[in-house]
Formats: C-alpha cells, sequence, structure tokens
DNA sequence: CGTGCGATTATCT
DNA sequence: GATAATCGCACGC
C-alpha cells in the first residue's frame, strides 16, 4: 500500500501539488466501516486574492476559518444549503489555498458508499457515478461538517490521503476551466484550475457557471471558448 | 436588515 | 433543458 501523503508535499503552490492530487486515494473510516476513493478530478483555488476561492477577501469567516489553516487542514464547507464539498488545504499557512476534490471512483467499500448515495426508496445510482460530482464524493466518503479542520496528516485521522498505487501518466491529465465559477469579465477560463483524468468514466460532466435565471433577460450568453491551447479544455465527459 | 446568489444535485418536462 | 431545495455570506440601503 502506497504511502501517506506528507506535509511537504502538500506545503508546495496549489496549483503543483493539485494536479498530483490525481489518482491519488482518500480514505475516511467510521464505526460503519471504511470507503476508499481514488481521486480522478479536482480543482486548484488559490485562496486569498483569487476571485473564486472563498478566502478571496483575506479574512477567515466562520465557514471558511480552516481554509486558512495549515498545509493537510480538511476544510468542508455547506453550500446551496444542502451540499457538503471537501477540500485539501495546502500551500503556505494562511494563504488559503486549496484543492477541491471534484470526483473520484470508490475502490473500497462500495456498499456502505451506495448505502449512503441512496436516497429514500431509490435506487443506488450506478458505480461510476457514487463519487461522480464533489457534493456525491462527499456523501459517499461519508464526511460532514464535523470533519471540518481536522488535520489528514495526523496518523490518528479518521481520514488518510496516500499516493496513488500506479501513477497518473502526465499527458492523460487534463485542465480546463473550473466549474460554476467565473473569473473577472465573467471568463472562467481565465483559470484553467480544474484537472483530470483523461478518459475516466467517474469524471464529473462540465457545466459553465450557472447564471440564475432573471425576468425576461438578455439573450444567451457568449459561449465559452473551447480554445485553450494543448490539451487544456477538451472534455469528453461533457453531456449534449 | 433585506436581497441575491453561489466551488450542486435530483427530478421533472 | 429547467427548476426546486434552502444556508452562509457579501453587499446595499
Amino acid at each position: 500500500m502506497p504511502r501517506r501523503i506528507s506535509r511537504s508535499f502538500l506545503a508546495r503552490e496549489v496549483l503543483q501539488f493539485a494536479p498530483e492530487l490525481l489518482g491519488c486515494t482518500i480514505a475516511h473510516t467510521t464505526s460503519a466501516g471504511t470507503v476508499v476513493i481514488r481521486i480522478t478530478e479536482v480543482e486548484a483555488y488559490a485562496g486569498v486574492g483569487d476571485p473564486g476561492s472563498h478566502a478571496f477577501r483575506g479574512r477567515p469567516t466562520a465557514r471558511t476559518r480552516s481554509l486558512f489553516g495549515p498545509p493537510g487542514t480538511l476544510y468542508v464547507y455547506f453550500t446551496y444549503g444542502m451540499h457538503y464539498c471537501a477540500n485539501v488545504v495546502g500551500g503556505r499557512r494562511g494563504s488559503g489555498g486549496a484543492a477541491l476534490l471534484r470526483a473520484g471512483e470508490v475502490i473500497e467499500g462500495i456498499d456502505l458508499a451506495k448505502e449512503r448515495r441512496a436516497s429514500g426508496a431509490r435506487r443506488p445510482p450506478a458505480d461510476r457515478d457514487l463519487a461522480r460530482g464533489p457534493a456525491r464524493l462527499v456523501v459517499s466518503l461519508g464526511l460532514g461538517r464535523e470533519n471540518d479542520g481536522i488535520s489528514i496528516l495526523d496518523p490518528d485521522s479518521p481520514v488518510v490521503l496516500r499516493y496513488p498505487a500506479t501513477p497518473i501518466p502526465p499527458d492523460a491529465i487534463r485542465s480546463g476551466p473550473r466549474v460554476g465559477v467565473a473569473g473577472p469579465g465573467g471568463d472562467a477560463s481565465a483559470y484553467p484550475w480544474r484537472f483530470w483524468i483523461d478518459g475516466d468514466p467517474t469524471v464529473s460532466p462540465y457545466r459553465p457557471a450557472a447564471r440564475r435565471r432573471r425576468g425576461a433577460g438578455s439573450p444567451t450568453g457568449p459561449g465559452l471558448g473551447q480554445a485553450v491551447p494543448g490539451r487544456s479544455g477538451t472534455d469528453d465527459s461533457r453531456h449534449t
């Protein structure tokens, strides 16, 4: 079994370690059992000064206090009045840098994950959908508000991050605009800080920042420029 | 102190 | 595709 992620791994700039989280595993153990997820998609948030970051303002609120903690802190936040999302805090302490865990593949504890994801009488989702999306990943993993602020570097922590069993080839890593985040001037592609494993079925579908509908407004906004050089910006997981 | 809108998802048309 | 569900926070008055 690969060794645990080191503090120095997370102490680097977020843009440096975020793509390297791909292929890593995150495990959460509770009395109900252990679920292990292989990370297939992340987003980098640079913290103070990054308009998309909860740390943009530079000062912690009750919600974002853990985001300003030391590398290795887990930042679990509540959004849309109903969902939780999880970040691994990194960079310099107090920088507010973090990587959002957007999607992964459940590789252990799949029954427990299905149990957690099955809502009501509904059938549990397909295996590949168990952790396909940041809020779904958190549910499968069994994380909640009680895990906000814990250190994943602590040997006694219920949450453990490990290096990939088999490293991801660099040319299999793709990048593109962050989901649901608009950059300056509404251009999300100003921050192509979403990273995923090319062709992996558990990568979440890309959707441009959802503009809330207001009265009879302006016509359809400008399409997102597809043109991101290199192997960026292509997303075969996109819905039509 | 009110209002608008998110680092979303399930469900309906 | 569109929309409801519904909490925390920034911002405007």
